[in-house]
DNA sequence: GATATTTGATTGAATGACCAAACAATCTGG
DNA sequence: CCAGATTGTTTGGTCATTCAATCAAATATC
């Protein structure tokens, strides 16, 4: 029963961050979303923040499980066998899928961000969370240059940042504008990273 | 010298609230920082969100001025005579310095956009505020499309959505961690866009 | 097996602090 | 003299966190 009270704690805290955003929701609507007393959330989790993370954390559960169903792991290595590029496809693929089923997940992170850039507990998280992300674009980059047949310029630690940055971006213009067309947009970050995986250079003069 | 107090209040407002983040200043603290009475912010804005908006507007003046001393205009046509892979070449450079001289503007955006999430007056404000710089990369990218030999599948403004977002993810990666090597991450993200802009279609057999 | 004792979970009210916005009063320049 | 600028207080409400008290179940004692 306790463990099963912390969860439900942590899924009302989920559900009402999502809805109405962290700075706009009390404690007590959580507790009252839970089924539960105020003071409660106050007994497993010491502060606001902490029930944030956690709530974070619950989210992308769901996600990650779905990844790892599909033979991803987002902290393991790559497959040794698997096609890198074929990898990279399918992350594409993959992130078009997560915006149009975790809708709610993305507004929480972001929300989370914007919480981070002046609460220091907050912040780690989000850097960690970053970091995690990052990392795992970065593996696949790495797998990726190794087949290429002139490397490129940037490290793949780089290259990794600017992907993962204009996946976050895009989402971000997803999350603030329905309207806004997502998929065309990672449509045509994949065709340019695919592009300069398998491209063949230019003629030695630099197009300038 | 109601102008002038209004502005003082402005900057004020400026300078708190990229210190100390949107929640966590209270309007007495501007006014404090501004030198006046409390009453007198809410005598300029109805709202601490009208503040907030205008504190960005405020904040992006001088960056908006240095980009059209420059010879680049947001809001307006692409100079006529102007290369537009030059163009872009530049605008990764520009991006760059950006970053090491409007840190805190970056900080007070992203803070916007966390009070966006849910809150409609600043929602809005945010849309504009992205719409214009898509917008802007949009021109540029469909300048350089027009010079292309093989044009991408993608259109233009799919391809500035990607860009546009990966500029914002890699400035949010230096705001979470000023370790983050952001003008490396621009540099491959420039690589690989002008590679893309300037390549050489593989052989018909697409890679897979 | 029945009774006392301890433990941890849970409650709901109280605390202490904060803040946006409204307001009435004062000042000042023209 | 007056309208707009400015002041500083008040209002009405919010919220995270604390805390003493209750309760249920487990554990020990006889």
């Amino acid at each position: 029963m306790p463990d099963q009270t912390k969860d439900r704690i942590v899924d009302a805290a989920y559900r009402t961050l999502v809805k109405r955003g962290y700075h706009e929701t009390a404690m007590k609507d959580i507790a009252a979303e839970a089924g539960v007393a105020p003071g409660l959330a106050h007994y497993y989790f010491e502060t606001k923040e902490d029930l944030l993370v956690a709530a974070i954390e619950h989210g992308c559960g769901p996600l990650i499980r779905a990844w790892e169903a599909a033979g991803v792991s987002l902290s393991g290595p790559m497959p040794e066998d698997a096609d890198p590029m074929m990898f990279a496809r399918m992350g594409f693929e993959l992130a078009k899928e997560e915006l149009k089923s975790y809708g709610g997940l993305f507004l929480l992170t972001f929300d989370m961000f914007g919480v981070g850039l002046h609460n220091p507990k907050i912040a780690t998280a989000v850097r960690t969370f970053i970091e995690e992300r990052r990392a795992f674009v970065a593996r696949i980059t790495r797998a990726v240059i190794a087949g290429m047949a002139e490397p490129p310029l940037a490290s793949a630690d780089a290259i990794a940042a600017a992907i993962w940055g204009s996946l976050h971006g895009i989402y971000l213009q997803k999350v603030m504008n329905p309207d806004f067309d997502a998929e065309a947009a990672i449509d045509a970050l994949s065709e340019m990273t695919i592009a300069f995986a398998t491209r063949v250079r230019a003629t030695s003069r630099e197009v300038g």
